[in-house]
DNA sequence: TTATCAGCCGGACCAACAGTCCGGATTCGA
DNA sequence: TCGAATCCGGACTGTTGGTCCGGCTGATAA
């Protein structure tokens, strides 16, 4: 907060004035990052926009929110990480997501758990993993889209198993 | 860390002379209260023992987690926190679990992906989404139990979607 | 132009907390 | 009994998120 303060030439009280927090500051930060996604997906082109079939819309925002994650590794680490006595399960932002992702899930006839499952996509695509992924496995991000696409496919459409 | 060295009646020195770190102090207690879970799964009678269909073991061993991490829910949160720099994913205690889910899901045919399959049903005992669906949904634990499970079941066995 | 005042700003300060370190107690061997 | 090696306790340090107040600025009125 110190370094953030001299970096932007005003004096720390400033900047607990305008964000409150640090956690303010970050949600903030990715808010205005995530601004361009949360307006495809509210009213932009297919497959984000509304008109998708569901399963297809709920992989596609998936995608989409990895992507973000990974142009903005260092933030989102922040973002999600316990601050401040705020889980990220608090975090309006992530309630949003759920909410659309269950509703679509509903729509998608996972009638029962639409709710459990939501949270448990979203959390394919949490931070601290995709950073130990990344990291520590060497994946590409080429490899881990791949693969998350293919296993947020395998969860939506089953195995057939 | 005062208070936990005040309480065990010796001075902080010990405390981390004996641990290491705060990290190393919940690992330990973690590694303590995990072990009756560990014997079984290596060794024990069936459904968590070796010995059981692969699929079925794997539900029967994420419910076990389940169970455990209900009954230590502090400790847990604690546990998963990243904290000194060291994230849930670094913890050797982590990648036994994940080596062990990962060749079971490989022997029941989820040959590509298992790794990551594994770490998505992991994912969905994670301290922090329990205390949430606890805390602020207000989900008994039974249900809890019930709805993770078939959530689980709904990933290992396909929705026939 | 100058006096007054409200509001805003900066950075010194505070509290909490993980981790260190050294003076002293204890124990073991001679 | 004495000396040395080991161990222990808790005062101390460094860092960091957050607070607070003295002072500056800019607007307004005389």
């Amino acid at each position: 907060m110190d370094d953030v303060a001299t970096a932007a030439g005003v004096g720390k009280g400033t900047l607990f004035r305008a964000f409150g927090s640090r956690a303010g500051l970050i949600q903030a930060l990715w808010a205005r990052r995530t601004e361009p996604l949360r307006h495809a997906i509210e009213s932009g082109p297919l497959p984000l926009g509304p008109g998708t079939e569901p399963r297809r819309r709920v992989a596609a925002i998936l995608d989409a929110i990895l992507v973000v994650k990974l142009d903005n590794r260092h933030l989102t680490l922040a973002l999600e990480e316990r601050s401040g006595g705020v889980s990220l399960y608090e975090q309006a932002q992530y309630q949003l997501v759920h909410q659309l992702l269950s509703d679509l899930l509903r729509d998608a006839g996972q009638g029962d758990e639409s709710e459990l499952l939501a949270h448990l996509l979203l959390a394919a695509v949490r931070a601290d993993l995709l950073d130990h992924l990344i990291g520590g496995r060497g994946s590409s991000r080429r490899q881990l889209r791949a693969g998350i696409g293919a296993v947020v496919d395998l969860v939506l459409n089953g195995s057939g198993g």
